[in-house]
DNA sequence: ATGTCACATGTTAAATATAACATATGTGAT
DNA sequence: ATCACATATGTTATATTTAACATGTGACAT
């Protein structure tokens, strides 16, 4: 059992935030670049306000950092969680859902 | 990057079905000992079509497994991804969410 | 001090998810 | 073959999430 309803909530906002397409696409555009917002809008093909929106709720989760440099605001990953989350949810994908989607 | 549309609809439905209030808590539930539908139902109070239909979503991502015994069927949970995605959402919270809420 | 580039925030219509209700199906006993 | 128990499925009103648009703010150069 889950011990206390705050802890619950945020362990579904650990995996809400997750959960959603914009969100884990820059989070694997992060993965191992760090970049500022304007590229992260250029490559992904992200409104600027989107892509704005979603770093604040990752940073906000503690899924990204953030660091100043002049003008840009450079976002990075959180690698200690992320890298091996993913590989988790990857290694899980590969094996219990064969042909990429789990119905 | 994701690689493909495919996969990335995998690693959605993935991430969506464990960002469920109710289906994390039947995972909890589930996690060190099996049970079938109606105890599930007693213990959490939660509707029975609900833990049916949450039940169904789980083992269609392969989170769970089920056994049928007579009229039951007991589910169990798949540890080998749960047990590690438990421990480092659980560790991450602990790490970056202070108060037990990331805002 | 003003312009411009980089980024953030407020708001909201539309899309999606949730979880309840009604109902159906399966399994074993009599 | 009928009954009761266990579980599954179909449907849907409501709640939540999404992502776009409009707009605001901060940093630096001139």
């Amino acid at each position: 059992m889950i011990k206390s309803k705050s802890l619950q909530n945020a362990y579904d906002r650990f995996l809400t935030t997750l959960s959603n397409k914009v969100r884990l696409t820059i989070i694997y555009s992060l993965k191992d670049n760090p970049k500022n917002v304007t590229r992260l809008t250029n490559e992904l093909k992200i409104h600027q306000t989107t892509v704005s929106h979603s770093l604040r709720r990752l940073l906000d989760c503690g899924f990204v950092f953030v660091e100043q440099n002049g003008k840009e605001r450079i976002y990075s990953v959180n690698k200690k969680t992320i890298k091996p989350l993913l590989k988790l949810m990857e290694e899980h994908v590969n094996n219990y859902c064969a042909k990429g989607v789990c119905k």
